[in-house]
Order: C-alpha cells, then sequence, then structure tokens
DNA sequence: GTGTGGTTGACAGTTATTTGACATCAATTA
DNA sequence: TAATTGATGTCAAATAACTGTCAACCACAC
C-alpha cells in the first residue's frame, strides 16, 4: 500500500485522481488547506501531491518546508503553467511538476518512478545483489568487507563487472563505460587493468575472461 | 563542466538547447545516430537527453540499454505526446519526459534538479559525521580546539570540506561553493589555496587529493 | 604606496594509462 | 597428439595526466 499526501483545494479533482489510483492500491489522503495538511504527519506518507495555486498562501513555500523539514519527494500539480513556476518549484526541491490537467495515467507512471527511485535508494545502499562480496560505496569497492585501493580505471571497470555480475561485458561496452580510459580498440589496456584489478583482489578467479567476448565477474 | 549526450535527429533543435545551455557551463554532445551515441563512452556523460522518434530504430530500447547497463540518468525528449509513450519511458526507468517543444528554461530546471539529486545521493551514505577536529564557529574554524586564520577563500573551501568530511568534492564542487574564487577550468588556485590550508593545518595528510576528481577531507 | 589575498605559469614530482614485446592459454584442425 | 592460430596475461618502458609548490603578478582596499 503506497500512501500519499494531497494537497489540492478542488475535490472533485482530489476525488478523481483517488478514485483512479486505488485500482492500484495506492491511497490518497487529500486536504484542501494546507496547514491541515502540514500537521497531519507527513512522515506518515510516501509522496506529496502539491496544488501550487492554493488560497491564501504560496504553495512553494509549503513545498521548500516539505523538502526541507521532511525530506519527502514533491510532485507540484498547477493549473497555472508559468515557466517560471516551473522553474522555482524545481529549485526549493520539487521532484517533478506536472500542468494540469494532466492524464491520471501520466500522474501514476510519475509516482512509481519516483517511488521506485527512491526505494531502490533507500533499500540497496547503492549496490544490488545481496550475496555478493562486492560493495560500492561512493567511490570505493569494498572486497570481502576489504576496501580496495583502486585507480580511476579501475574503478570504473571493476565497477561495471560488479553492477552486472554474472553477465558478460563486452570490451567494448568495458571501455566506453570509462570515463578515463581511451576509445582505442586494438590497444591492451583494458588486459592490463583487468590484470591489475586481478592482482588487487587477490584472488584472479573472480573475474574471467570470455574468450572474443570481453568479461564477467563471477 | 557538466556533461550531456544527446542524441536527438534534429539538428537545429540540438543546436539551440546546446547554446542555451552553454552558459550554464553545460556542454552538449550530440549524436543523431543513437548507435553513435552508446558507443561514445556513455560513462564521460552525467545526464542523457534522448530524442524518442529516431529514425529506425527504437528509442525506447536505448532508454532501457542505458539504465540497465549505464545507470545514467535520462530525459526524454520527444515530439510524441502520446500518454503510452509515457508511461512505457517511465517504467523503463527513464527519470523524466519533456514533450516537445519545451522551453529551455524547464528543461535546464529539470537538469538541475536531477543532478542535484542524483548527487546527493552518492555522497549520503548514511554514516553520519563521527566526531570531528574540526569546528566552524560563525566565521571562523577551530582544529584541535586551535582557531586557524584563514584567509576567505580558504575558509570557504575548509568549510566544504568540513561540512562534507569523508566525502570527495570534486573541483567544480568547490570552487562554485566558493565566492571569492573565479570559475576558472584552467587556473591552479584551487590547488594553491588547498596548499596553504595544508600548511596552516601543520598536516597535509588530513586534506587528500582524489586524483582526476577534487580532494576529500579525513 | 603598502598590504592582503587571489591568480597564473613554470617546473618538479608523482601516479596513472598506454604501448609493445613476449609468454601463455584455449580452441581448432590435421 | 601435435601444430596452428588467435586471443589473453604480464612485464617493463614510454607517455600522459594530474598535483604540489614557488615566485611573480594583478586587483582591490586602506
Amino acid at each position: 500500500m503506497i500512501n500519499i499526501l494531497m494537497i489540492e483545494d478542488d475535490p472533485e479533482f482530489a476525488e478523481l485522481l483517488t478514485e483512479y489510483l486505488s485500482q492500484f492500491d495506492i491511497k490518497i489522503t487529500n486536504y484542501e488547506d494546507p496547514f491541515l495538511g502540514l500537521s497531519a504527519g507527513v512522515k506518515k506518507f510516501d509522496l506529496v501531491i502539491l496544488d501550487l495555486t492554493l488560497p491564501g498562501m504560496d504553495g512553494l513555500e509549503v513545498c521548500e518546508e516539505l523538502v526541507r523539514k521532511y525530506d519527502i519527494p514533491v510532485i507540484i500539480s498547477s493549473a497555472r503553467s508559468d515557466i517560471n513556476d516551473k522553474v522555482q518549484s524545481f529549485e526549493l526541491g520539487a521532484y517533478d511538476y506536472l500542468p494540469k490537467p494532466y492524464d491520471p495515467k501520466e500522474m501514476y507512471a510519475r509516482i512509481m518512478a519516483i517511488l521506485n527511485r527512491v526505494n531502490k535508494e533507500k533499500g540497496g545502499g547503492s549496490s544490488m545483489t545481496p550475496k555478493s562480496d562486492f560493495e560500492i560505496k561512493g567511490d570505493t569497492i569494498y572486497y570481502k568487507k576489504e576496501a580496495l585501493n583502486l585507480t580511476p580505471a579501475e574503478f570504473e571497470v571493476l565497477s561495471l563487472l560488479v553492477k552486472n555480475q554474472g553477465i558478460t561485458q563486452s570490451r567494448e561496452q568495458i571501455i566506453n563505460s570509462s570515463a578515463t580510459m581511451s576509445i582505442d580498440s586494438q590497444g591492451k589496456s583494458l588486459d592490463v587493468i583487468i590484470s591489475k584489478i586481478r592482482s588487487k583482489l587477490g584472488d584472479n578467479k573472480r573475474i574471467q575472461a570470455v574468450r572474443g567476448v570481453g568479461y564477467k565477474l563471477v
């Protein structure tokens, strides 16, 4: 069950969306008054849909407060399609801006995209694959809890392999995924980098060469 | 400098956007052919702007590949405003969908919103500030209870590093965060400032250079 | 003018990546 | 099995890229 807080002063519109989203197991709680909405226990919700054109109050301020205080994703939904509203909304940390009227399908798609992204971060730490010996944190890679001291090119290559564990990555793919390595199909740089990584891992069976194709991590 | 990969078969349109964004220190590299684009070293870029209506190829497939293999944020920009395109794009992991024609300002706002969000994640590994030898009070920084006598630029740089201890800050980030330093990518001002700070700390191992990226405080 | 602080360019020192030579290995074929 | 072929592994040298430091320079404020 997904819980969404909506701040919207058009009850009909709110009703419509609530009904549509209910089929996807999404529950909307609407407040016509932003103050009521803010005092409703924001933390209980996964996301906020905020109407910008509120009576007697600047919706942008509400947006800022939601982002700053509660760090919750906010989708702005506004009847005004003024470009400045959009720019300001994003500057204040809004996650998305959808001008009214919109197709409820689009709202649903955007909601799911946002929540998937937010959940991936929270759960995954940053790299997936639960039983992996590898862990990518910021700019270092850990192998069996030990931090590896890698050069940029080594980091980029291993990073790609870790993210695609078990899947063979072609030489071309690997080199393309690297910002530091030059695109030189004939060169042997990649071989050397792989060699270095293997020696730093202390185990040269984790990275396997796939003859004629590339490498994979097992 | 922000680097964006664009895949768009309307050269005029690409040119227009490229020019507009150049004022914000954003560089766009456009490929009219998606295959060329994909083989251009995707990881060199911070974000991809992808036209969905490509000749002879399904833009959605390109989108999926970009997201899955390279984990890079993709903004779909399409002349079709078909709702199904939108829904599918988001399902395949697109970060945003902007129907053409759009105001370049809006594209800029969305790009910055996305990049800010992505950068924040990378840094915030949930482990919080243990206890620091550094303390910022008003306009002075204390190191092991000793007040440091810093110039404005030194203060700004060290301040950023202290606030993000352990997290690598790129040269660009550091220079942008400073009001006094000029934005000159080629210059060595930052190196010199770092050098000065190190000597004032009396310990040149606390600020570590991260080759090719920037600096971090440990 | 003097002082302070930021910028620039030269140069040295360091570290990373590329290259080419050669050894080795795996698959294919005789 | 032995020879062949083509791809990979490894080493050391060459090249390239980045950082640290210094001294000179410029701009601004007093």
